[in-house]
DNA sequence: TGCATATTTGCATAAATATGCAATAATAAC
DNA sequence: GTTATTATTGCATATTTATGCAAATATGCA
């Protein structure tokens, strides 16, 4: 197992695994529409930001996917992507040798 | 949403969200067999009280499973767990309204 | 242009985490 | 019992991470 592969596997674990992080995917899971990053805010009690710099993290894992809106950010959850990589793991956990 | 409910997940995705401890998974995940601690120290370049402290934390989240025998202590991973966690999160994921 | 709104960045700080070494505990083997 | 083996814990330290506030950036609107 190359150490790329892990290092991008604990890219996105670790990206969900932080409470305010894993609240706001949470939060965008209910969303069927994209949401800017104030409209997020509400989500956890935190300082704006806060939740800009976590929202960056969770884009940086590939989590979360970002379009310009003049001057806001409009974030929405890659379900794909995220549900495709832990599936994944799953099974390899599940069905190794 | 509950609080807890996130908690719990998030200490499932911390855990498993580190290098050394995704390796000590992985390195797991090959063995048919529950592995004692000193064997496991194998696949990370780090001291064993460091690997015994991993090993806490994945037992903690409940992805570890361990067995007293003589002075070893055997650890085996809860595959079906892990991965039953996992699906849970990508369904809740993907299918979120 | 001037002002308001949305978001990010700089800086400081607090809290959490990972690590190594030495000491300890528990048990096996002699 | 003494010694060796396996594993954990105490302590110190370094690194990372989360956070808030203030300032800066970017864009829209009047």
């Amino acid at each position: 197992m190359e150490n790329n592969e892990i290092q991008a596997t604990v890219d996105i674990l670790s990206a969900l695994g932080e409470f305010n992080r894993l609240s706001l995917v949470y939060r965008l899971c209910e969303c069927q529409t994209p949401q800017n990053a104030m409209c997020l805010c509400d989500c956890c009690n935190v300082d704006a930001s806060v939740v800009s710099r976590h929202l960056k993290t969770l884009s940086q894992a590939g989590i979360l996917k970002l379009d310009k809106k003049g001057r806001e950010r409009i974030y929405s959850l890659d379900r794909t992507r995220v549900a495709n990589e832990l599936r994944a793991l799953a099974t390899k956990i599940e069905s190794s040798i």
